[in-house]
DNA sequence: ATGAAAGCGCTAACAG
DNA sequence: CTGTTAGCGCTTTCAT
């Protein structure tokens, strides 16, 4: 969406319509009039002039005063006032115009953002920092703004100290990693008794009550990727699982991208033959042998996909000269961009974390301004990332 | 992103922040403070409080209203205090406030739309409709609102009449897909000569001055399905191009997609076998039985790429219970959607209508309410469609 | 419990 | 040419 494509920055105008949120049905917006095809004319007209507060004040035959209370459950308004102000409320269709609400009110509404601290080593998470600047930007002029805690991914204290820090803090919405499982619930337990909204993003926690997620859905995506690297191997090809990832990892997501890679070959073509590699200490010198090796001695292998760390593998396919197979991994960064540039990568599956970030804290917001429940899960498409396509890749 | 997806209705909360638009410096947001991680306090902090119009008042020693005068250009300002003011603005680094501006103002701005209608023949337009139906809610809060003009995309008589309906009315922004050369390029002028900012959509018309275009790059999209397909198939394979096109279809969009389609067997694979079967009366039992004839002819055939109509393609390849090749082709409406699903074809590339009727609008109502250029072209990114990424995919 | 009134930041009309 | 002023639709405070 709405991010850098061609140097363009693109920024989004606003506003939003759906603000029937404060307790009201789904508003019925007239259907635009719209001529018959055949009459040879042919618009859609919009013609419904916004109704406001006063008019549902003077439907209701109360002052401005009342209505506003009622909107706002603030109580103080007697019975039989508030039900004929949300009779009129109803009757009106009454749309909220959040420019005119925000513009006035004087609370400044804050999100926390709990990420892990991109490194030299892990670069990754920088992309999302851009998301929640872009969004900060956006929102602040409706008085939201975002705070964000960085925490180092190999250590649960530090995560803990954010935690604590939030909780201690007084915040409106919370977007979190939920890096360190206890930490996290810990965390989000606070915001459901608090009544904060708590979005999850990059990783889920699906086995939780309540969650609300954005991101990608890690199995489908493995699905996909084996779909893909299906099309680009004989029916009797032989694939490889070459996995480079680190204790610390994110193994929850990692291991969904396996199942759902396992999952279409199992249905939908079980003969393919399937030689799993995986390191638990990131690369090394020795690594990269072992690796080697075993692509040197798979006979008939065709495709190799990599749940994590595409580079380590692209690098030693480069070195030893391997050719004549498709390699599919994951994450558009720096060291995969290179490899999926000189033709080393075929495909990179990318998760897009600036838009992911970008879109999560616009949900939260909005979920503060129109106190609205966050939808449950929201997930990103699953973007396919060519050579060819890269200048159009929306990170 | 933004629009619909797994039943979500996701409604970007506003804003914009690029509203340094008034003939100012790219404005110097100050850098978020960020504490360094190894000092175990990560968090960025934004703490500039909104400078107003009458900050830069006080600041230059006038009172609000010729600040506002110079803020719109409006003129009836003395060289000197104008001087003065514009020094204000910058070093306040003044942002107007966008909400409490439309708030205030009485002008309620109109974008046109030209649009071919969707017929049962041509469903592909109905999408735009809707991207320009939720483009429209969001910016009716802004007071700006479509006024869609449909054409019949057989007839230019029809685009003329609705050219000139547009012409004799005040609207301030056109969005048009210019089906017609010669007329597009009278709506074109028209609106060059009045200042009104138009954006084309979906076809280009490159060789025309200060077009300004939102849409799929058609040449290179054409360039990723061959690199899509040349991964698909042996180096010694043999690919069909198989186009099923209608007279009055638009050709041009059609040729920039098999030129970058050649390109890059030309440039990568000069040694891949390329048939070309072309129909330019659309489908028939005749025309179906003929490419039926060229596939059987047709050794070694892996795989086809199909410019338009691949559904048809994907017709005969069912019927005739062909097998052992991969099939490209465009847009993603039912038809094409059936035979994705049943494995008939496998890659489909989306032109994102839905997106790029919405992205569109909204651009041009930035354009309108901030009285800047629109940029010159902003190119959707090229998706690739699967089976397994179907669910995810965002019209 | 309700009404009245001030004012958010800006636009636009009018008076000087 | 410049300053003043009345709202936009809503929130909030204060008086009734």
């Amino acid at each position: 969406m709405i991010l850098k494509r061609l140097g363009l920055h693109l920024v989004s105008v606003f506003t939003n319509l759906e603000i029937n949120g404060l307790n009201l049905k789904a508003s019925h917006h007239p259907k635009p009039e719209c001529i018959n095809f055949d009459k040879n004319l042919q618009r859609i007209k919009h013609k419904d002039k916004q109704i406001g507060i006063k008019d549902i004040a003077r439907h209701a035959n109360v002052s401005i005063g009342p209505v506003d209370r009622v909107l706002h459950n603030r109580g103080g308004v007697s019975q039989e006032t508030r039900e004929r102000i949300l009779k009129a409320i109803e009757e009106l269709n009454y749309q909220p115009n959040l420019l005119a609400s925000r513009l006035k009110s004087t609370k400044e509404y804050v999100v926390a953002v709990l990420l892990p601290q991109a490194t030299k080593e892990i670069p990754f998470w920088h992309d999302h920092i851009l998301g929640v600047e872009q969004a900060e930007k956006e929102i602040r002029q409706l008085e939201v703004t975002t705070k964000v805690f960085f925490f180092d991914q190999n250590s649960e204290d530090s995560f803990r100290e954010r935690v604590n820090e939030i909780m201690a803090d007084t915040v409106d919405g919370v977007f979190m990693v939920p890096v360190f499982y206890e930490e996290a619930i810990r965390l989000l337990r606070h915001c459901q008794k608090g009544q904060i909204p708590c979005l999850l993003f990059d990783t889920n926690l699906p086995d939780e009550k309540g969650v609300r997620y954005i991101g990608q859905n890690a199995y489908d995506s493995g699905y996909l990727a084996a779909e893909l690297l299906s099309y680009c191997i004989p029916p009797d090809g032989t694939i490889l699982l070459a996995n480079i990832v680190q204790e610390h990892d994110n193994h929850l997501q990692f291991t969904k991208r396996e199942e759902g890679f396992l999952a279409f070959f199992r249905e939908t073509s079980p003969q393919t033959e399937i030689v799993k590699f995986e390191s638990r200490r990131g690369i090394s010198e020795e690594i990269a042998q072992q690796l080697a090796d075993v692509i040197r001695q798979t006979p008939n292998l065709n495709g190799i996909f990599t749940i994590n760390g595409v580079q380590h593998v692209a690098q030693v396919l480069e070195q030893k000269a391997f050719t004549g197979y498709r390699l599919i991994g994951y994450d558009v960064i720096p060291e995969t961009i290179h490899y999926l540039e000189n033709g080393t990568i075929h495909f990179l599956i990318s998760q897009q974390p600036k838009m992911q970030a970008y879109e999560g804290i616009k949900l939260l917001s909005q979920s503060i301004l129109l106190k609205k429940d966050l939808p449950e899960s929201y997930y990103l498409p699953i973007d396919v990332v060519m050579k060819s396509n890269l200048k159009y890749h929306v990170k």
